[in-house]
RNA sequence: GGAGAGGUGGCCGAGCGGUUUAAGGCACCAGUCUUGAAAACUGGCAGGGGCUAACCCCCCUCGUGGGUUCGAAUCCCACCCUCUCCGCCA
């Protein structure tokens, strides 16, 4: 959430950074900056009125304390008049603080200084590259049409139960998904990640904590349960309650950096990207992933996304899988991010890369929808935390890059010899026709 | 799903229309004492917003939102959450 307090001071700074996102929020922030103004000049005289009536009321008390009935009952009539103003107060302010308080949740993060500059996914900026992708002397299958062959993906079956953009693994598909999520699960807790299994359904102000909400509700599946008002709904990412976890809270500094990691499905309604990726793995409904969280102090944040991409990374790296690093311009940042590196892997099928993970350094936006802080010492006041999140990794798109890029000629597929333990086995080919 | 009991500062806990501007205790911080520590004693100690150079001062917050009243932690209504028992269920 913007900082209200400097972007009053600052506004140039604020008009700067949502014109390097494009500057379609412009409007948005003048109109907040207007409604802010009006709001507080009104929240101030309404606090004065608050005033007389509260000393009045209190000198009324006294006054009946001290048996004093006439002095009393002349406070009770000077007071009385004031209820009217008062009252016609509070509904100006009334109406206007929940538009402020909306108009600030609608603007997205402002982009750290060293994000680059750019007006879209052209100029997103390549930082490193991992393994190359192999050559091969043969024409590459691609992952839906290899998995189907093999009787490890049935997509036919997943439409069947639940529409398009849904997936079914079976057999030793099933067995690779599991595998890679316990491959990553095992590895961040290694680096030092607390392994967290958290609700999959949430209450509608945890994501606004995260920023989903209001602004993004139509990409979200809700429930219908219980009464108006009641309803929950189905997270996105683990991020999500991953990052609630110090919603409203005061943290001690000693406690900081907290990691967190956590494997869970993410169901998305993935509305306005009707017939894009609408073949395999690439873009469901609901999918799995493996998610790391940090939560930091402030200076701490920049070196943490840079480990946090790292830790990512070395999912990738162990299993040998072609990727390059980018980084995000910011005209193509996320809504809560203030600077974000993407993992993209090496599809053979496509010759192309895709995203695979998107590590993202939020800053205190988040924080302050939240009202996450901590506290330095026992006589200094809270400042919000920061916090971060990458995947670590997308499951799907990690089993369709593992079938893309390790698939052999006679159709069969070795797994990658760091999953192996974790499989049961180095080899997936078809045994026998799916039934 | 049914019945009941509760949500008060970091924690415990009193208050049940106006001397509460939230008692008291614990924890924490500072000081006195001490070779040092503990104990004891003294003082401090919620968050947010406004006005300030700073202090002062003012407003809001006793689960949340409404209402009654000159005045609400306290009364009324709705909702949320926690606990106990019953039912159901993995």
């Amino acid at each position: 959430m913007i900082d209200l307090n400097a972007a009053r001071k600052d506004p140039d700074r604020w008009r700067g950074a949502f014109k390097s996102r494009g500057g379609r929020h412009l409007p948005v922030l003048e109109e907040l900056l207007r409604l802010d103004a009006d709001y507080r000049k009104e929240l101030g005289e309404l606090e004065q009125l608050r005033s007389r009536r509260n000393a009045a009321s209190q000198a009324i008390g006294k006054a009946k304390a001290s048996r004093n009935e006439a002095e009393a009952a002349r406070l009770m009539e000077e007071v009385g008049r004031l209820k009217d103003t008062l009252k016609e107060k509070e509904d100006k302010v009334a109406v206007l603080e929940p538009k402020v308080r909306e108009l600030s949740l609608s603007l997205p993060n402002s982009p750290h200084e060293s994000s680059p500059l750019g007006s879209g996914e052209q100029d997103n900026k390549p930082i490193r590259s991992g393994p190359k992708p192999k050559e091969v002397g043969f024409k590459p299958m691609d992952h839906q049409g290899l998995g189907e062959k093999l009787g490890i993906l049935d997509f036919a079956a997943a439409a069947g139960l639940s529409g398009s953009r849904f997936a079914l693994w079976r057999g030793a598909g099933a067995r690779l998904l599991r595998a890679i999520i316990s491959f990553q699960l095992d590895r961040h807790i290694k680096a030092g990640y607390e392994e967290i299994w958290p609700p999959s359904l949430v209450r509608p102000e945890i994501l606004v904590g995260t920023g989903q909400l209001p602004k993004f509700e139509a990409d979200l599946y809700k429930t219908q349960s219980g009464e108006e008002g009641q309803s929950l709904y189905l997270i996105p990412t683990a991020e999500v309650p991953l990052t609630n976890l110090v919603r409203e809270r005061i943290l001690s500094a000693e406690s900081l950096p907290l990691k967190w990691t956590a494997y869970t499905p993410c169901f998305r309604q993935e509305a306005g990207s009707y017939g894009k990726d609408v073949r395999g793995l690439i873009r469901n409904h609901q999918f799995d992933k493996v998610e790391m969280v940090w939560i930091t102090r402030p200076e701490d944040s920049p070196a943490a996304l840079e480990q946090l991409t790292q830790d990512a990374e070395g999912i990738l790296k162990a299993l040998e899988i072609p990727y390059r690093v980018i980084e995000l311009c910011t005209a193509d940042l996320g809504f809560a991010s203030r600077k974000t590196y993407d993992l993209e892997v090496w599809m053979p099928a496509e010759g192309r890369y895709r995203e695979i993970s998107s590590c993202s350094d939020c800053g205190d936006f988040q924080a302050r929808r939240m009202n996450a802080r901590f506290r330095l010492g026992p006589d200094k006041s809270p400042e919000f935390v920061h916090t971060l999140n990458g995947s670590g990794v997308a499951v799907g798109r990690l089993a369709a890059a593992i079938l893309e890029n390790f698939q052999n000629q006679d159709g069969s597929v070795t797994v990658p010899a760091a999953l192996r333990p974790y499989f049961g086995g180095d080899r997936i080919q078809a045994l026998r026709a799916s039934s």
